[in-house]
DNA sequence: GTGTGTGAAGGGTTTCACAGCA
DNA sequence: TGCTGTGAAACCCTTCACACAC
């Protein structure tokens, strides 16, 4: 298996969503043209990215929408549910129990955990706060898949390090730092001050 | 002013956490490595995105930390407070007003704005959800610098455009949905749905 | 004719390695 | 001696351009 770029598999992600809106409108077929507009990037880059995994267009004609959108299904892994538990029962952690997105492409939140005695026991959109400190019990009982981490800073390395004792492999980070796990263990981070942050550079330094 | 990369002004905000992180700890010097340490990147990639901005260590000797962290405070404009606007009162949107690494950088949460006449008028943490109807008026009225998009997907294009009709010029958009937006206007990305298929890619794929 | 698939070229970012200064 | 600052090299990713299949 080649090695394939990170940022070819986050475009794959948003081929995918693009190929969804087209199937919602009831179109059949799409160039790489379309699809590079529809997420603001080049047509050879499109062609170039669904090249790493096959060719499942026809030349002249363009993709089958539905079919492309299968086969990218099984390159992400989305023909599947996966299991996640969130770290955390603040703002974020309860949010992210209902996001619309993460239903609808089979990523099932099982478990909601938390430290605090004041959230354990409390309901959130249907699921029961569960006491952090029984994390290896509850990812066994839950056949947890994934962990997205929702604590404050301060806690987010010693939550990791607890999920990868429990046997996690793929953490979602929502903490503002860097977070060390063996290297059989994949971090992803969703950093919203990073992202402030590049605004507020861009609307300082604009003349 | 030369064009400075993306990704070395998102290193820049991870370099002025993990000063701040150092100033907690009373730490006053601090060696790339030690930085790249905390990051997870090399010590070249820390000096070299550094000296972008200008020259700002003792050759061995390292950096002053509080002095390194008020560069970089002006290098990302975070010297001074934004006016921010969040649209969507779901719970992302609902969550991200308390969302406190925002308030610690001097992102001000000023507005909170939904169309759904039962959120209108509802309190969302001691703000009052307004109609985002009347996105002109309060965009001017409270001086709002960036905008946050928590809308739905199909909604976010028509929310961006009227954004920009009112001036805006940042925007940090948390629906999985390019945007189309004049070239002057930024846009940052959360897609949290894309990380999550990323990790699922990962978990797919090793052996 | 039309739009894909893809080697080759181009551009940009990261890493190397060391001169230079405290 | 120790660590920065930085050209040069290496690497990777994107864009080009066109042969080729439908």
């Amino acid at each position: 298996m080649k090695k394939i770029s990170d940022s070819t598999i986050r475009r794959m992600s948003k081929y995918f969503r693009s190929l969804e809106q087209l199937i919602d409108k009831g179109v059949e077929t799409v160039s790489s043209d379309t699809l590079a507009e529809m997420d603001g990037i080049t047509s050879a880059q499109v062609r170039k990215d669904l090249s790493f995994f096959g060719t499942f267009g026809k030349r002249g004609f363009g993709y089958n929408v539905k079919s492309l959108k299968k086969q990218i299904e099984n390159i992400l892994g989305l023909y599947r549910t996966w299991n996640v538990a969130i770290v955390g029962a603040g703002n974020i952690g309860r949010a992210l129990t209902e996001y619309a997105e993460f239903k609808k492409q089979g990523f099932v939140i099982r478990l909601i955990m938390d430290k605090d005695k004041n959230k354990i026991g409390k309901q959130v959109h249907g699921l029961t706060v569960k006491d952090f400190a029984k994390v290896n019990e509850l990812v066994k009982e839950e056949q947890i898949d994934i962990a997205i981490i929702a604590v404050p800073s301060d806690s987010a390395q010693p939550v990791a390090d607890k999920l990868v004792d429990a046997g996690i492999k793929a953490i979602l980070n929502f903490a503002p730092r860097s977070l060390k796990v063996p290297k059989d263990v994949l971090v992803k981070y969703e950093n919203m001050a990073v992202e402030m942050e590049s605004l507020s550079y861009y609307l300082s330094n604009k003349k």
